[in-house]
DNA sequence: TATGGTAGTGGAAACGTTTGCACAGGAGGT
DNA sequence: ACCTCCTGTGCAAACGTTTCCACTACCATA
């Protein structure tokens, strides 16, 4: 195991450590003699800084913090993540930038987690994907003026960083769609409350009809917790009532999808019977039975850009402290 | 900012920063006395260690490394993988390890964040998603020692840790399956060759129709690539020739399940016209429509035992060095 | 020729830990 | 009463960097 530091450098090129270390860090005056010899040594020997020495004293890390959250055993499971996680390596790692992920499986082990990599300096700044309204780590975060952004929803504060969709413009042009398609008769499989993100959905949905005249049957606002328990009993109830719906949006396109094959099995056609409706376009929407009508929320540019606000923040560039990400209607043959 | 360090500690403890450490350690002689004194002051502070500072002496840094290669814009895409990083995880942070991600675009990106993080002492192990062939990495890791764990195929070497399934059985069972269904004409769709996971599946496909005494029509052998590029045409071929087949393996459930679709557009319905197979049990593979027949080779277990095998070695504990998870055949609706 | 300025380099302290070694004090054996 | 041994603690060096400050040449200017 090579152990070669900055001193072998020197040594072998016959100069100072500082000089070494002024090379490496491509300080202005170091003559091009000097810099020929030491990068010559460098390359000899094979020499790679040592990041935790360097770390100590400089005092950055070049390493973004990244705890998934308790809630999310689901959106792990979600194709979501995934395709978030790449979009935000995409941008990291092209900053030269590593991500260092830690999991919690409650609100104590994330705080725990979050404690451990900003007091200990392991990380420069955090990402906070918790999806929930409570908000003991960022005041925790904000009291101790770390750097961190938030994932998937924003706050009021005007100085906190943040990268979002606007959900209720694009559940509102969701709706909207389905009611130029003559729809007039719309269910929703709603998310947990305690989402921001499916409020929003929820409130977009509404107001959709409401501008629209149309009613909104109590009867068809089922939550996907419910659908998830008992689907064969949840559908049932729902497609045989006297009145039932020619369309329904789902808050999620895994939860569409499931939607579709539990229609079908109780004999339910899609899009001929009913037309459904997802949300996120994430990659198995389109090959899924039939493809699904969806918004596409642009999930890799939610994590490329989540993690390039913490980077600008982090050199001290200046820009807008909130980013939303366009979203854009997806329409493929799960409705008519 | 807090900048608490172990001086301050032991400032207010009463004692010598040696003690302190000690205390955090779990030192064992140190008196009962002492020991609360220092924790409390360590509560009252709300000490954390400098992790930096810690490895640079201790040289560790329970940090295990993971470079997500470049060959794996699918595989990253493929649900496949949050699932593994989902068992990763489970047993690092069960372990107080974290996981440090970074990606590559090609292999000599690869080669240089793995000398960055291995040679800038920033991990104790290295976990290698690659699942091509090329030993280069491997050959550089075993030249310095340094401690890592293939993920997805084995070698040879009988001290090089690796976890996997067994491909070659399972894709063996799964052709079996078929064939005690009844199908006699069994096609195929298989991955990129280059790929150890394609041979494998590929390799024991044919072995279970030799051993039934089967044929395998070469026309029923088309690869994902051909199928990506033109399904519509690769699928007119196949279903359309005089002898078509009545069931096909596909080397992937993302595959399968974008198969199964693609068949519906030209009007074969799965399984009432051909039953399809696939391979992996993603989360998706349940829910789509029809529900997916497939091996289940537990893509969890797959991500614990990776972790689990390279955090006993850094531990120094014995345990084989070749792990093989157990695959399991799961029957669901589309195949008859 | 003396003076000042600048470009290039080295010395040494500092970052916050861990740990080998030394040492004080008390217990136990003769 | 003396020696030995053990328990618990402190001192100081070391880990591999960065960076402030000082210093040496050398050149240009007066």
């Amino acid at each position: 195991m090579s152990a070669v530091t900055i001193k072998d450098v020197a040594q072998l090129a016959g100069v100072s450590p500082s000089t070494v270390s002024r090379v490496i860090s491509n300080h202005p005056k170091i003559s091009p003699a000097t810099r020929k010899k030491v990068r010559d040594a460098m390359h000899q020997l094979d020499y790679h800084p040592n990041i935790m020495a360097k770390s100590l004293v400089s005092k950055n890390t070049n390493t973004i913090g990244l705890v998934l959250p308790y809630s999310s055993d689901n959106l792990f499971i979600n194709p979501f993540f995934s395709e978030v996680l790449r979009g935000m390596l995409a941008y990291a790692n092209n900053k030269n930038y590593d991500l260092l992920l830690s999991s919690a499986r409650n609100q104590r082990e994330e705080l725990e987690a979050i404690n451990r990599m900003v007091l200990g300096k392991r990380i420069d700044g955090v990402v906070l994907m918790s999806p929930s309204r409570d908000d003991v780590i960022v005041k925790k975060l904000m009291e101790y003026d770390f750097p961190f952004v938030l994932l998937g929803r924003s706050l009021e504060y005007p100085d906190v960083l943040s990268v979002n969709n606007d959900n209720i413009k694009a559940s509102f042009d969701l709706t909207n769609y389905l009611i130029a398609q003559g729809h007039q008769k719309i269910g929703i499989v709603t998310g947990k409350p305690e989402l921001v993100v499916s409020e929003d959905r929820l409130s977009g949905f509404q107001r959709a009809l409401r501008q629209a005249g149309l009613p909104l049957n109590p009867d068809w606002i089922v939550s996907a917790e419910m659908l998830e328990k008992n689907a064969y009993h949840t559908i049932s109830m729902l497609m045989n009532a006297g009145d039932r719906p020619t369309a329904i949006l789902v808050i999620d396109d895994v939860i569409a999808i499931s939607l579709i094959r539990e229609l079908a099995e109780i004999g339910f056609g899609v899009p001929e019977d009913i037309s459904i409706v997802g949300f996120n376009n994430i990659y198995m929407s389109e090959m899924s039975n039939p493809p699904l009508t969806t918004i596409d929320v642009g999930i890799y540019q939610l994590g490329y850009q989540t993690i390039q606000q913490l980077i600008r923040k982090l050199a001290g560039e200046d820009h807008p402290s909130k980013v939303t990400v366009p979203h854009r209607l997806v329409v493929r043959e799960s409705t008519k």
